[in-house]
DNA sequence: ACATTAAAGTTGACGGGTCAACCAATACAG
DNA sequence: CTGTATTGGTTGACCCGTCAACTTTAATGT
C-alpha cells in the first residue's frame, strides 16, 4: 500500500489550503449530517415519527415477526438504542411484542394495525426520497460509489492503517 | 469476529424484502460510524484526545490565531459544541485565548506549546490515516466519489424531492 | 444620543448513539 | 443434576450534535 510522491503532494496541497474541508471523514459525516435531518424533516411530516423509530417499524414490517436480537444483529444497531425506541413504539401502539413459548428470554415483534399502516404510508415516501437520491447520479457513479463505500468500510475495520 | 460488508450483503434477501440495506443513506451512515470510532480509536492511543476536541485544535492550528465564530463557520461547526469543548481544551492546557481588544466580544484563540506539541504529532498520524484511506481506492473512483459527495449534499438540502 | 438590531459566546435541554453493568432465562460441561 | 458460561434484553452513564434562550458587546438608524 505504496504512495505515489504525486498523491502525497496534492494532499499536502489540499490540506494547507483548506483544513477539514477536504477530507475525506469530514466530508462523509458532513453529507451523512444533512441526509439525516433531510430525512428527520420528511419523516416528521410524513407521520410524526423519528428516523431511528422509522428504522424500528421498517425493520418489523420487512423482516416478518422476528425478536430483537435478530433486528439488532441484521441492521447493525446497538440494542439498548432499539430497546428503548421500541418502549416507545409500542406506547403508541404501533408494535406489540408475544413471548416466544420456547424461549421465555425472546419477544416476538410484529406491528399492529396502525403500525401497519404508518409502514405502508411512510415506505414509499422514502423508497421516492431514495430514488431522488439516485437519481442525482448517473448508474455508473452510483456503482462507483457503492464499491468506494464498501472499500472505505473495510478500511475503517483495519486497525493498523500504515501507521 | 464480525462480518464484512461483502458478507453481510450476500446475506441480505430479496431487494425489496430488505429495505435498510440497500438504501443509500444507511450505508453511509454505517461507513461514517465506522470511520468515526477509527478515528476515535487512533486519537485516544495517540493522544487521549476525542475527535471533536482535535478538530478544535487542528482548526486553529492550521487557521491561525483567529476567534471561534470564524473557526465554527468554516467548519460547519456548532457554536456550543466548539464552546463547551474549547473550555475542556483550555483546563488541559492546550489553548489559550486573549480578548480582542477592538471588539471585546470575541476571544482570539491560540494553541498553547503543549497543544502545538500535540498538533504536531497527531497531524501526521492523521494526515496518513486519510492517505490510507484514499489509497483504498483508485484516483477515478476518488474523483467520483467526491463528486457523488457534492450531489448527495445538494440533494440533501432540496425541500421537495419529487415525493 | 438613544433605541433597536445584530453578532459572539455561553448555557440548558433534548435526542441520537456507544458502552458497560445488570437481570432473567437458557445452554452447556463435568 | 448442578454450577458456569452464554444469550436476550433493560437500564444507566456518558459524549456527540442540534436547537434555542440568554448575556454581553458592537453596529445601525433615526
Amino acid at each position: 500500500m505504496t504512495k505515489s510522491p504525486i498523491q502525497q503532494a496534492e494532499d499536502a496541497d489540499a490540506f494547507f489550503a483548506q483544513p477539514l474541508h477536504q477530507f475525506l471523514t469530514y466530508r462523509l459525516s458532513r453529507v451523512q449530517a444533512k441526509l439525516n435531518t433531510q430525512a428527520q424533516r420528511i419523516l416528521s411530516a410524513a407521520a410524526d415519527i423519528s428516523l431511528i423509530q422509522w428504522r424500528i417499524i421498517a425493520l418489523i414490517g420487512s423482516c416478518g415477526d422476528t425478536h430483537a436480537g435478530e433486528l439488532t444483529r441484521r441492521a447493525a444497531l446497538d440494542k439498548g438504542l432499539f430497546s428503548r425506541n421500541l418502549k416507545t413504539l409500542m406506547k403508541r401502539g404501533m408494535v406489540t411484542s408475544r413471548e416466544d413459548k420456547a424461549d421465555h428470554r425472546i419477544a416476538i415483534l410484529s406491528l399492529t394495525a396502525d403500525g401497519q399502516a404508518l409502514y405502508q404510508k411512510v415506505l414509499p415516501i422514502m423508497r421516492a426520497r431514495q430514488r431522488a437520491l439516485r437519481s442525482a447520479m448517473t448508474k455508473s457513479e452510483l456503482d462507483v460509489l457503492h464499491r468506494a463505500l464498501d472499500k472505505l468500510e473495510i478500511a475503517a475495520e483495519k486497525d493498523d492503517l500504515d501507521l
